[in-house]
This record gives structure tokens, C-alpha cells and sequence, in this order.
DNA sequence: TATCGTTGCGTACAGTGTATCGTAACGATG
DNA sequence: CATCGTTACGATACACTGTACGCAACGATA
């Protein structure tokens, strides 16, 4: 597979030694979709920092630097990724209903994202996300935002979408590694919780010391829906407001 | 400084080419806290991409495996600064006031501790802060926080912290790199910009053109503020209720 | 004094992103 | 058809990363 073909011209070989002259390699088949389709499989099973520019070359059947015909840095590749995921989200269906419901749509469809694709947490609130699906996606939802009468300024919608946006990407970000995370992550439960609970058993930290007790009183669903409701009403206050 | 010195007991050489036998080179005074120092130094001369351990050790005049004496990884050096940007906003001052006014101090303590260190921003919202300066920061919000009868319920409390931190995360990291961001960033004025320009050419995205018309109408601090006023009434709202 | 366990840290390894440049293939020309 | 200049491919190589490993030097013990 990677063993050197013979050059097709090496004068020092009879013909019939030597390749067939279109010897180009089978140059296979590639092309940015199949590397982003690669980068995101192996970003899917694995994790974020297991997608380099070597490992996804290799998928492909490549050395690295051919990747380099079709992005001009593994930054792009990235921009590349996570513009696929906006195509899923832009793929799930239509956005409609009242500004509320065209909000809690954006919302369930970030968060589902980057439950399908937990590199995509780590991509989000980072680098902007301007490729063509992205923009295609937040088109549509101003589209459907802008239906509702009281959005019909635009600096309101902004704001509102501004407001949800930078909620969503906080509390995605957040959900992992939140005060007394939920111990099913290894991460958390070998390493932190340990710490977490000799420092509250020094009585230095009473009000903390509450939160932890009653960590489990709500799910991160719950809470990432209480949260969405909660900035959805501090919304609701700033439109009717202006 | 880096010449190697002659291994004081090479049996190959004679006594007058080896070193002094007291070679241990003067081991320069280190310590957990200079190197914190030096990283956070380097992170906001440069920026955190420059904090390589390496790059650290040298500014320390040391070999790059000295450090992992005070440190048993790299994370553990990126907890450490995230701890002293803590201990910065710990010692800004007590925090009171009615719940508003702590969860706005809250929040202009970590945007002003997000400005003053860029590097923060990367690092908000991946890895939980839970070190000493991170918990007492915590606590005495808290503390301040269930000051206020509302909040006599810790769980409220924490989920109205929640939904602040989660806002605040997004919103810094966001306000790099929004829409339209603002054209004295170099990577945004050269590279995002012509292409978002470009797009909208195209009139498939008249939304997004009508937005990026009004980019201009509002400042990022003040949309920073606008957004924390919403999210403070969304909380009011759900407190009152509750 | 000779030996040993411990400690500190330099060297080296396996990996990264990507600049460079030899070379192979091509189209135009003699 | 042979030759040449041009182009574009992608292997090699470079500068860099985090850190495992193992060696050299030390203090304590026999």
C-alpha cells in the first residue's frame, strides 16, 4: 500500500519490469468531503485531539501533505468539521412557530450536535462559525425569528439571538465538568471528586460544602432546560420592555 | 549557560579536565509560585500557545524536566494559572450587596479577569476551576448570595449561579469573534470579514446582511451588559415564581 | 570507606503542523 | 518521436511539543 512504487521511468529497468506508464499511483480517489468525513469519524469514536493531520492522511490512504491540496492548514480542517455539523443541524428540518419555540429549536439543535459530536464542544465559542451551513442555519432562524412582529427590529433579534447563543455555549461548555459532575465521567471521579471532598471536610467551604449535598438533586437536562426557560424570560422582559 | 558540562566522574578523563566536584550547577531558587509567575507572564505577553514547558523552564533558566518537580503535567500548570487569575479576582474585594448586585460583581470580576489575562478566555468553561482561590471566590459568593431570603434555598442559589456562569462563559468567549467582531482584530478584518462580505453579495442571506448592516449600532460591552441585564431578569423571574 | 536507595533533571522519544524541494508527469516545441 | 520547460505532487525534513526514561550525584547506612 505505501511501499514505493517503482518510478515508471527508471531508466536502470527493462519495460517489463516497469510499471504501466499512466503510473500516477491509482492516485485514490479524495477529496475534501472524504477528509472531512474522515476527520469527523475518527473525531466521533475517539476524541478532538486524536484528529491530526498524520492520522487523518493515513484514514485516507495518504501521506500528510497531500491533505495539503485541499486545506491550506488543519486550522481550516476544523472549520471544515465543524461546518459539517451545522449541515446536520440545518438537515434536521424547518424552523418555525413562535419567537420561543424558534429559539428552543436553535437551542435543542446546538445541544443535540454536541451530543453526537462531543468534539464539537470543545469547537464552539472558539473560532467563528461562518462556513455555508452555518450561515444557512442562522439565517433560517432570524428568518423565522423575524416572522414575529415584536422582532421586526433587527438590533432586537441580534440581541435576543446573542443572548441564547451565549447561553447555549456556556452551558454546553459547562455541562462537562460541572461542580460535582456526574461521577459516571472517570475524569471526575478518580481525579476531582476526591480533592473536592477532603477540601469541604475542612470546613472552609460551608456554602459549597450545601451545594455538593444536594448536587444531585437536578439532572444537567433538567438544568440546562431551566436555564434555557430562565434566559428565555429575561427575553421575553428586554422585548416587551423596548 | 547550556554548555554541557563534563560529567564530573568520566573515568575517561583525567582530574584536571573534570569539573569541580560540587558540580550541581547552583540550582537557581525555584518554586511552584515563579513558575506560575512565568507562565502567566509569557501567556500575557504572547499568548497561551506560548506557554509550552519548555518555554517556561528556559525563562526559569532550567532544563524543561525540572518542572515536572512542581508539576506532574502541563494541565496542572494551565489549573495553576487559571488559580492565580482567581486569586486576582478574590482579592478585588469583599462582595455584597442585594443578589443582583453579587451576581453582577460576579460577573464584572471574571470579564475584567478575562481582559486583563486574554488567555483566560481558552480556558473558562473546559476544565472545572476548583482550586483554592477558585473555591473561595465561590464560596464567597455564595456566601453573599444567600444573604438575601429568596435564596434561602441552596438549590436555588446554585441553579441561579449556574445559569449566570454558563451566560458569562458563552458571552466572553463569544464576544471574540462574533459576527461582525470588530474590525481591529487583525484576524477578523484580513481573513473573516472580505469572505462574510463576499457571502452576503450573494443575497442568499438577507438576514444576515441586514445584520451585519447594524453590527456596528451596538458596542460589545455594552451588548455584554444588555445580555447580563437579561439574564438577571430571566433568574428574577424564575425566583419569584418558585 | 564502600555500598545503597533516593532525588533531580538531562537526554531522547514519539508525536505534532507544515516549509521546502526533488522528482515525476505533462504539454508544447524542435 | 525526442526533448525541454513547467507544473504540481507529496516525501522528507525541520522545529517544536509533552514527558518517559535512566543516569549521575547526593546523603545515609553498613
Amino acid at each position: 500500500m505505501s511501499e514505493h512504487p517503482t518510478p515508471a521511468s527508471d531508466a536502470s529497468l527493462s519495460v517489463w519490469e516497469r510499471a504501466e506508464p499512466s503510473a500516477r499511483p491509482t492516485p485514490s480517489l479524495l477529496n475534501r468531503d472524504m477528509i472531512v468525513r474522515a476527520a469527523v469519524a475518527v473525531a466521533d469514536r475517539e476524541d478532538l485531539e486524536a484528529v491530526s493531520v498524520r492520522r487523518i492522511a493515513a484514514e485516507l490512504n495518504s501521506g500528510p501533505m497531500r491533505l495539503y491540496r485541499y486545506l491550506s492548514s488543519k486550522e481550516e480542517l476544523l472549520d471544515l468539521m465543524i461546518d459539517a455539523a451545522y449541515g446536520e443541524m440545518v438537515a434536521a428540518g424547518a424552523i418555525d412557530g413562535d419567537w420561543r419555540a424558534v429559539l428552543e429549536t436553535v437551542a435543542e439543535r446546538l445541544r443535540l450536535a454536541c451530543r453526537t459530536h462531543r468534539w464539537l464542544v470543545d469547537l464552539i465559542g472558539g473560532r467563528p462559525h461562518l462556513g455555508p451551513n452555518a450561515l444557512t442555519f442562522l439565517e433560517r432562524a432570524y428568518a423565522a425569528l423575524r416572522k414575529e412582529p415584536r422582532f421586526g427590529d433587527i438590533n432586537l433579534a441580534t440581541e435576543a439571538m446573542g443572548i441564547l447563543n451565549a447561553y447555549l455555549v456556556g452551558a454546553i461548555r459547562c455541562e462537562r465538568g460541572r461542580i460535582a459532575g456526574d461521577l459516571s465521567d472517570a475524569d471526575w471521579r478518580d481525579r476531582w471528586w476526591p480533592y473536592l471532598e477532603r477540601q469541604i471536610k475542612t470546613d472552609r467551604f460551608p456554602e459549597l460544602a450545601a451545594i455538593v449535598e444536594h448536587a444531585a438533586d437536578i439532572t444537567p437536562a433538567a438544568q440546562f432546560r431551566n436555564g434555557l426557560e430562565a434566559v428565555l424570560d429575561g427575553i421575553e422582559a428586554r422585548i416587551g420592555r423596548a
